[in-house]
DNA sequence: CGCACAGTTTGTCCTGGACAAATTGGGAAG
DNA sequence: CTTCCCAATTTGTCCAGGACAAACTGTGCG
């Protein structure tokens, strides 16, 4: 049994903390304290990479450094079990799927899937199935019961199951056509499909760009009117101020009459500035501002 | 017209070069040499950006930088231009989509390939047809011809196209089962597409685990004997020397059974050094390669 | 012509410091 | 007791300049 060591590059992005953030943690609060390689380099252990990702993901949550960087593994731990059980006590196939998960049974999750999409239908399956899948994936992932390459596999067959059941679904060019992406640095695509599933359900015509469109080119197709929504996703992973800052920098440069409608747990709690920025917390309220922006003029 | 300036951090998302090679260069060779905000900050140009865009791409493609870095942008363009023609005068459709695209024709967009798919099959399709188009977008991407929003939207069509196609075609769980994954930083999923489309296609059966899958998972799961083969694919912006370096690791850890076959851009030329790892320079020698897989033994 | 070896190029890491933006904790005012 | 505002602290990002190994170059010798 040898020591993995980590580079500092490969810690950077692996966990996402940068270098620099690395350096000055290991400054302030003595941790991490990597030995060092033959060169004088940094080299990271698996429990200091493991601890990070803890530290990282309760920062994500709203901690301030301070108060985590330095605490046990254990400790840890507790912190995020503590907060996060809000709402992960459903889902009862979650056990099956990472059961099928662990043993590569790839043709059977998908037929699970499929299976679950046709009895509940698209817009129930996305609300009811996937979404409680995705945290339950996630925690089990945190926990250490399943590899990344096993959630990897998951979001895999979950994509195709999605793209497969929008394609069916997209008819003519109806209104409103919603741009769908996510801003640089962001890489999570299941939320954007989530809910381009929804929105098409609804009878929406989605213009998904994928992630990381850079915001200078949404304000250039804004102006050609190519669009009637812009639907923009945040990760917890993308750091709030940026999310904040490029919003309403897209808000000044986009037409006044193309609403902004913004989701993703990095976003939630944000009370929006600007007239024409709507945040929504959950898939339903989508559905009914797509309701209203129909009605519009009518109030 | 204002001129928009970016942050050091800005341009290490965007053009993929980090903050230390920046300002390595800025000293080295005088470019760039970005002006100073308010706070003393490095703030590059628009023309900075596209420069080291260009730059990025020679490198990619082999020459060093003291040979490319300040040169100036019609130098660079004509460098491109005279390198990278070999295989592109085909291809006739690729100004169709690129019309599409600009007029965010999503649906006719996406019919028009799936009437391609139909008409060639999807093995002849995703060689003859979405290859050359992915040459083709990029270049006229790279020429400011369409922008980058129109490149994502492309990459989405062609995703959901495939992946369509691939969900079809998975039939029970025939040999060899094949893992299909890149390493982490590489984001190019839509050539791990390209080759699941062809392998499934020849009855094997793929494991997909989309992009950026660490390396230790990957020897981790080869151990369970869990799959036959593993592929991974680079792009070239995936530093060669941390994929050969990578390679030779997993060569090690691998089960000698599985043979690691790898193709991709990025480490094309590359000539293996130890059994068991074979580089492929186009679809069709990966048939092939499945073919003698299939009659292995009786050499 | 092939190969070994010295010189140059190049990316990454290091240290230590500066600083603005965000957050916190009181205390004053209503 | 609540609200608001200001100062102290926390925190991430940037900067400069230097060190160094790995990769690449070219040259001379066999």
């Amino acid at each position: 049994m040898t020591k993995p060591s980590h580079s500092i590059d490969a810690v950077e992005r692996d966990v996402g903390l940068s270098k620099d953030v690395l350096r000055k943690w290991e400054r302030r609060y003595g941790f991490p304290s990597p030995s060092r390689d033959c060169h004088g380099d940094r080299a990271y252990s698996d429990d200091e990479i493991h601890r990070l990702r803890l530290i990282k993901r309760l920062i994500d949550q709203g901690r301030r450094p301070g108060s985590v960087v330095a605490l046990k593994r254990s400790q840890l731990e507790q912190l995020l079990d503590s907060t996060g059980d809000t709402a992960s006590p459903e889902c009862p196939i979650a056990t099956d799927v990472a059961r099928l998960l662990r043993d590569r049974r790839v043709a059977d999750l998908r037929t699970t899937l499929n299976q679950m999409l046709l009895r509940q239908g698209l817009q129930h399956f996305v609300r009811n199935t996937v979404a409680p899948l995705n945290v339950a994936i996630g925690e089990a992932w945190l926990h250490g019961d399943i590899e990344i390459a096993e959630e990897h596999l998951y979001t895999e067959q979950i994509q195709t199951v999605l793209r497969s059941a929008i394609a069916t679904q997209t008819g003519a060019g109806a209104s409103p056509r919603i741009l769908l992406t996510t801003l640089p640095d962001e890489l999570h695509a299941l939320g954007l499909l989530m809910v381009e599933a929804t929105l098409v359900c609804e009878g929406a015509t989605c213009i998904a760009l994928g992630t990381q469109t850079p915001a200078a080119d949404l304000a250039a197709i804004g102006a050609g009117n190519a669009f009637d929504v812009l639907a923009l996703s945040f990760s917890s992973a993308f750091p709030r101020r940026r999310a904040v800052d490029s919003l309403i920098a897209l808000r000044g440069r986009l037409p006044a009459s193309i609403p902004i409608w913004v989701g993703g747990s990095g976003i939630s709690g944000y009370r929006p500035t600007a007239d024409g920025i709507t945040v929504f917390r959950d898939l339903d309220s989508i559905v009914l501002a797509l309701q209203q922006w129909r009605n519009r003029g009518l109030s």
